[in-house]
RNA sequence: GCUGAUGUAGCUCAGCUGGUUAGAGCGCACGACUCAUAAUCGUGAGGUCGGAAGUUCAAGUCUUCCCAUCAGCACCA
């Protein structure tokens, strides 16, 4: 097969706080395994993500802080990347939505939208609050219901008579967080995306990727637009964000849903611009045989299964109008949109006001990566919510990945380095058992590429790790530390085999623990980077630069192939992979949850 | 309230379009082995599939009702 376009679209992070846990299990992990699986392959691969720096939830952290949300934002960016390269997301570009170039597409697509009939203008009326300054989100909003008289109903639902009102039909409404912030009504004019306009493209589309969408997604995605698609307003009375680039509209921004779903797009450009090939992002989005894939969690499908779809449906041709490879060519609509469910965390749902979370900065501190992400993958929420529970990392972790793969690397590459002179053992004829090993680990490309390919990556770990156990159990049959005392021959034999196995395992794993793989890739004496390298660059615009992840895949050479071992390749001296974990975390990290957080630097 | 989903061995989960004695890993028990971070390998004991009724020659797998848990219900992205 010839390599295919592979676009990794991943879930932008507000830049309000700090990663944890469900980020690395809704999104950012699959994507990454996804991409290195593909990248192994030999596909051309562009994964793309950033912060998203706009919206209420970085100005109100702000204001919590007293600080600008320019501050906020930059802050958190920077731990973003940090974090990321260490748990090694293989971003080929980390960027996020203040630069000069995504507010530049974001206002071009704002127009192109407007010009071709997609928005309307609609006065609404909201509450406004003096002392902030600012309109108030209906679930913000408090006071008495109009209806039942319940003095505590919500803008958007009265509790107590369970009726749906609007939040200016309160009577006497206030702000929830400080009620003696009156709230007054005021109107306001805004733009909307017509969405209704595409409800037949739109479930056309649903339905041409029914099939190998997940059930869930799907439907969830069907019934949402069966329901009827209503104009969504893209503006907003703030003065953070994406200016409107209209006159009359300058104490205005373009509301941050709309802004940051468009940044799978706009990060495609800015990464060509970053690589000197402005054109370059057409190959996945002009290019009907490329595969974009949107990894997000459950919270966000309707957007990235049908407004993200509504918005590029929209802007079919931008950019691309005289183009002579991709000028005919339709813009390319996301293939798959693999949104996972939630991660719980010891059996009670995540919240950040409770501090019930696990800090990816925090544990990079105190745990290898790949054990990190070994145990995410191995729960990954793929059908239905899943727990994250520090007995399951203790057990995962030990009695799995620890005895069932490193400690195979370790007797072995021990074994042999010992043994044989510190080099792979040149064996006569293999026996048909070590052939048969080693052809069952070789089957491992196809299976474990299959399921990787249709994004089930928790049964394509579990494969991975069963042709692991499969060696182990083949190898107590072969017993060569009980033929090298009589038939050297033999044990070479086995040995070999089984550093073929081993050296397949490597790749199997690779997408999953790639730490690990490169180190068993050099014990086995091999030279050379399986995946490229992440670095913080910083990008220089004209009024203004920005720090990025970014993925050099120039010196990678691992490939999704069978194992080629050299009898006789100098082995380098082996050291055991992953460090076993001691009972005790798990009482130790019970403790964190719950209680208030210290925000650390990390190193 | 409406819509959707989930409820399978002690634990974490598989079971596609209904079909032989319901599967895996972990944990547990017993045994083997000792190259290995007491890791590995083998054997075994554990579920009648949330509850009730129904359709069918046949249901964990379809229908209805009930119970429990969760999510969404539009201006929170």
């Amino acid at each position: 097969m010839s390599a295919q376009y592979i676009h990794v679209s991943v879930a932008w992070p507000y830049a309000n706080g700090d990663l944890h846990i469900g980020h690395l299990a809704g999104a950012y992990l699959p994507a990454d395994i996804f991409a290195r699986y593909h990248r192994l392959r030999g596909d051309h691969v562009l994964m793309v993500s950033g912060s998203d720096s706009h919206g209420t939830p970085i100005t109100v952290e702000a204001d919590k802080r007293g600080t600008t949300p320019l501050a906020i934002f930059e802050h958190y960016h920077e731990r973003f990347l940090q974090t990321q390269r260490k748990i090694g997301v293989s971003y080929d570009l980390f960027t996020h939505t203040d630069t000069e170039n995504h507010h530049q597409v974001a206002q071009d697509i704002f127009i192109t939208l407007l010009e071709r009939g997609h928005l309307y203008k609609e006065k609404q009326t909201l509450l406004y609050s003096e002392s902030e300054k600012r309109f108030l989100p209906d679930r913000y909003v408090e006071g008495t219901c109009y209806i039942c008289k319940y003095p505590y109903a919500r803008g958007d639902q009265c509790e107590n008579c369970g009726n749906l009102m609007d939040a200016i039909q309160l009577i006497d409404p206030h702000s929830r967080n400080n009620p003696d912030d009156k709230l007054i009504p005021r109107e306001s004019e805004h733009y909307f995306l017509d969405l209704g306009g595409f409800t037949e493209q739109i479930l056309a589309y649903l339905a041409a990727h029914e099939h190998h969408w997940r059930p869930n997604v799907s439907t969830f995605s069907q019934n949402f637009v069966k329901d009827g698609l209503r104009g969504r307003p893209i503006t907003r009375d703030i003065d953070w964000g994406v200016r409107v680039p209209l006159e009359g509209w300058e104490d205005k921004r373009l509301y941050v849903w709309f802004d940051a779903v468009m940044g799978y797009f706009t990060a495609s450009i800015e990464w060509a611009r970053n690589i000197g090939k402005p054109d370059e992002w057409k190959k996945w989005w002009y290019n009907p045989d490329a595969k974009i894939y949107n990894f997000i969690g459950k919270d966000n499908i309707p957007f990235h299964t049908i407004i993200w779809q509504a918005e590029l449906l929209g802007i079919d041709g931008i950019y691309n109008d005289d183009d002579p490879v991709y000028g005919d060519i339709p813009l390319q609509l996301p293939y798959d949109v693999p949104a996972n469910e939630f991660m719980n965390i010891e059996g009670q749902q995540f919240s950040t006001s409770r501090n019930w979370a696990v800090w990816l900065p925090d544990l990079l501190e105190r745990y290898q990566a790949d054990a990190l992400r070994f145990y995410v993958a191995r729960t990954f929420p793929e059908r239905q919510d899943s727990d994250f529970s520090w007995e399951g990392f203790l057990a995962r972790v030990n009695n799995e990945l620890l005895a069932a793969w490193g400690n195979l690397v370790n007797r072995m590459l021990g074994f042999a380095f010992k043994r044989f002179d510190g080099a792979v053992p040149a064996p006569d004829e293999l026996t048909a058992a070590d052939r048969e090993i080693i052809a069952a680990t070789e089957a491992g490309f196809d299976s474990v590429g299959a399921l990787l390919e249709q994004v089930r990556l928790k049964e394509a770990l579990e494969e991975t790790l069963s042709l692991a156990r499969d060696v182990n159990a083949w190898l107590n049959e072969r017993e060569p530390w009980q033929s090298i005392k009589s038939d050297r021959a033999d044990a070479a034999r086995s040995v070999y085999a089984a550093l073929r196995c081993i050296d397949n395992l490597k790749i199997l794993f690779a997408p999953f623990t790639p730490f690990s793989s490169q180190k068993v890739h050099e014990m086995l004496g091999y030279e050379g980077q399986l995946f490229g390298e992440l670095n913080i660059e910083k990008y220089n615009e004209e009024t203004r630069d920005h720090l990025a992840l970014v993925y050099d895949g120039g010196k990678a050479i691992g490939e999704w192939k069978a194992s080629n071992l050299q009898p006789g390749q100098a082995l380098r001296q082996p050291s055991p992979l992953f460090t076993k974990l001691d009972p005790e975390i798990v009482e130790q990290e019970r403790q964190y949850l719950g209680n208030e957080r210290v925000e650390r630097e990390i190193v």
